[in-house]
DNA sequence: ACGTTGGTCTACCAATTGGTAGAGAGAATT
DNA sequence: AATTCTCTCTACCAATTGGTAGACCAACGT
């Protein structure tokens, strides 16, 4: 079971995006259904509930996520700034690609526990090797002293917070078009690299 | 009508942590009117629909916030980086006691636009006056050069997103409780000192 | 030619949702 | 003493929720 078809591809891929932008308590699987141009009892079909269709959008992003963030990383040069600035504009890019991404990892903190360790457990590795090449860096005296997990944490707060919120973002006058995310990106990049630069 | 009771109080205050919390969708009028130890009927006699429930709600929540956050502008001494630093405290003490409150602001672009629309310019000339503020501060060369507006909206994301999330930010070993807060709003506090230093 | 299997459907179901209608108790006004 | 007003309640309601049971049908292996 839970093979990969196109009906259950669809459903998975519709599941992300409503969940993503809407929540997952306001979306049901009625509308889910819908969208995709199916029954409710197919999505039961090959979900055998809610909570499994929740937990398989989850490994989903997780997966997406991952991906993306990893060969950012990859193809950066071995410079502690590069690398930052790789794995931001990978992220924004995904925000700009697929919103309903990052919207997800936000809902984690609204779905019981069980689900979100899910989730985190399969972006924790991502998270450790981030910290622990910091911590290198900052020894090596390429990055400002700091506490690495802290300034993980905080860029996950950034990123998370602006590149899921452009309607509170409008309180600042800002657009939530192509060109204002670039110039956010930018804004936050020169950010990064005045606050880490040793 | 809307006069200030002890029950309409009770209801608006349960109200904000259970909405923050979990969300407007996934709290029922009913599981509100449990919380209070009061019928649905009379939530409802209260406030006539959930959506002037909401309405009130975030009235409520912009109310608290522009409070702390104008008088910790208030009382801090007339530098950018001592101001920065006071609304910086202040929000995240907010964020302790009351972390429904950022959890509200957050939810706000799951909302209709009229009722983000309400919420944002209740907000807004503040983060106006921090804008001008900090432009001026730019030009006196007491602040590095940058775009206010988008440092504004830099600041937003980071504090409503770390503030707002404890559970995902475990997965960079953290943990929800005061000292960690601490830590990492002092965290924070040093990297806005030395992304903003002139 | 025929049973089996995989996939989608129709038909239900109990529980919960936001909301209406109106009764009843207590205090205040006349 | 009678009436009105304020507040909370019980009794409903239609719509929607996640989920079950089982019919139907096309493709396939035998």
């Amino acid at each position: 079971m839970t093979r990969a078809t196109p009906t259950r591809d669809r459903i998975l891929d519709v599941a992300v995006d409503l969940f993503g932008n809407r929540g997952v308590d306001a979306v049901s699987l009625d509308e889910i259904a819908r969208a995709v141009g199916v029954r409710k009892q197919t999505v039961l079909y090959w979900f055998d509930s809610k909570d499994v269709l929740v937990e398989a959008v989850l490994d989903q992003v997780a997966s997406e996520l991952f991906v993306v963030i990893d060969a950012a990383v990859r193809a950066a040069p071995d410079d502690p700034l590069e690398r930052i600035d790789a794995v931001v504009k990978a992220v924004f890019r995904s925000a700009v690609r697929r919103p309903a991404l990052l919207g997800l990892v936000r809902e984690v903190s609204r779905l019981d526990t069980g689900q979100a360790a899910r989730l985190r457990s399969r972006i924790e590795p991502l998270v450790a090797r981030a910290v622990a090449y910091m911590g290198d860096e900052m020894d090596a005296g390429r990055l400002r002293r700091g506490d690495p997990g802290l300034i993980a944490a905080l860029g996950y707060g950034t990123l998370t917070g602006i590149a899921t919120e452009p309607e509170a973002l409008r309180a600042v006058g800002w657009t939530a078009d192509a060109v204002g995310l670039r110039q956010l990106r930018n804004q936050l990049l020169a950010f990064l690299r005045a606050a880490l630069s040793p």
